[in-house]
DNA sequence: GTCTATATAGGGATAGAC
DNA sequence: GTCTATCCCTATATAGAC
């Protein structure tokens, strides 16, 4: 039977569900399932995922189109599988805290912890930015997942009233930052170590927010 | 003769590069071009340029596909119109500083212009920023306008070795704020005027460098 | 698991009447 | 300036052989 059909749950034919070696590539599974979101993943960030065709990327494969279909139902399956693995960094990152009553220390604490996943799965935020219309109406369509999406959990915990517009403006200001610069890695900041970026990243974010969190 | 052909240049059939009411819509200029392009600015905002057909175009405007074509020679002709007005209003805020020795001070005067022509500019500002890839391509090969785009002439500003990697980040971080909070208008901070907006996002940037800009 | 061949739809774009 | 009709191409997706 066809490996095919609209499978979220990754399918973890062996044994990748560690968060850690998930987002494969050189050196990481070879499977040809993993090859091609290896490949869609490249593709669909540089061209973005309207401009990327089957053909491209069985081209890249070395094999035919209609291979990837033993592979993926369908086009938009492959963005699900990669969103997924977004949604999954995101839970790591946002673990338990309810966005429509989050504190502003909740806020931060989740910032700080955005920071390190994405400097972890790069790639996979760089696909989240250039395709934000693609996404947003995969999330539109398929509301399985509702706020599962990072974004999504910082925008809903934006929108609480009980706290002070010029807080929400702070707080706003803080995620900026943080979503701009590490956007810039690889470009800009490429010359720049992980580590020595998170530093600064977080005293960055504390600088937005520090008046705040202690009215001295 | 059609007035087809690749016209960047607005054409300004009438009375229209008085940077203020270029942006038309419901109020502006009725002309077909301009409903054409109101049109367009809100189709590829919302759904994405690639996703958006002439044939839906053509369905809001009452017409049929093929009368877009006197007006425009091309789909990608329509995105670049409205990249021109992008590029103009960018113009408005950067004027003349050379973004590869821009100094900090620079930096942030320009960052306060762009405040403002954001909030003007609204419509055009979320087309930019939900057309990332579709926009960068169109840059790539057309690059008559180089720095035009405002996002480039900050990205270069910002390479600039000659400033502490420090400051860069710091700098990163005040356009990263700016951005984010700006596209949030109209959904999350949809209840905020927006000169309240202005004011509290150049105290925000202000707080941010200041330290930078008067080295105690 | 991968192939070739094909079905089907929709896209952008043009010709020429009005 | 706008229409209808049409061309051509590329896309996703399927069928069935190997």
């Amino acid at each position: 039977m066809p490996r095919t059909g609209t499978n979220h749950a990754e399918p973890a034919p062996a044994a990748e569900k560690a968060s850690a070696g998930a987002e494969a590539g050189p050196g990481g599974q070879d499977s040809t399932r993993e090859r091609i979101l290896w490949i869609a993943l490249d593709l669909f960030t540089t061209q973005g995922y309207e401009k990327t065709s089957l053909r491209q990327i069985a081209g890249r494969l070395g094999f035919s189109k209609a291979a990837i279909y033993y592979h993926f139902a369908s086009k938009e399956d492959i963005l699900m599988a990669l969103d997924f693995r977004l949604h999954e960094f995101g839970r790591d990152a946002l673990s338990t805290v309810d966005p429509a009553e989050a504190s502003q220390e909740a806020w931060v604490r989740s910032l700080y912890r955005l920071i390190d996943q994405i400097l972890k799965h790069h790639a996979l935020f760089a696909l989240h930015e250039r395709n934000r219309a693609a996404l947003a109406q995969l999330h539109r369509e398929r509301h399985d997942f509702e706020y599962d999406d990072f974004e999504e959990w910082f925008r809903v915990a934006l929108s609480n009233r009980a706290i002070a517009l010029h807080d929400r403006v702070r707080m706003g200001c803080a995620f900026g930052a943080v979503m701009s610069v590490l956007d810039l890695v690889g470009d800009e900041f490429s010359d720049v170590p992980s580590a020595t970026l998170a530093v600064l990243l977080r005293d960055a974010v504390n600088d937005f927010m520090a008046p705040n969190l202690a009215p001295a």
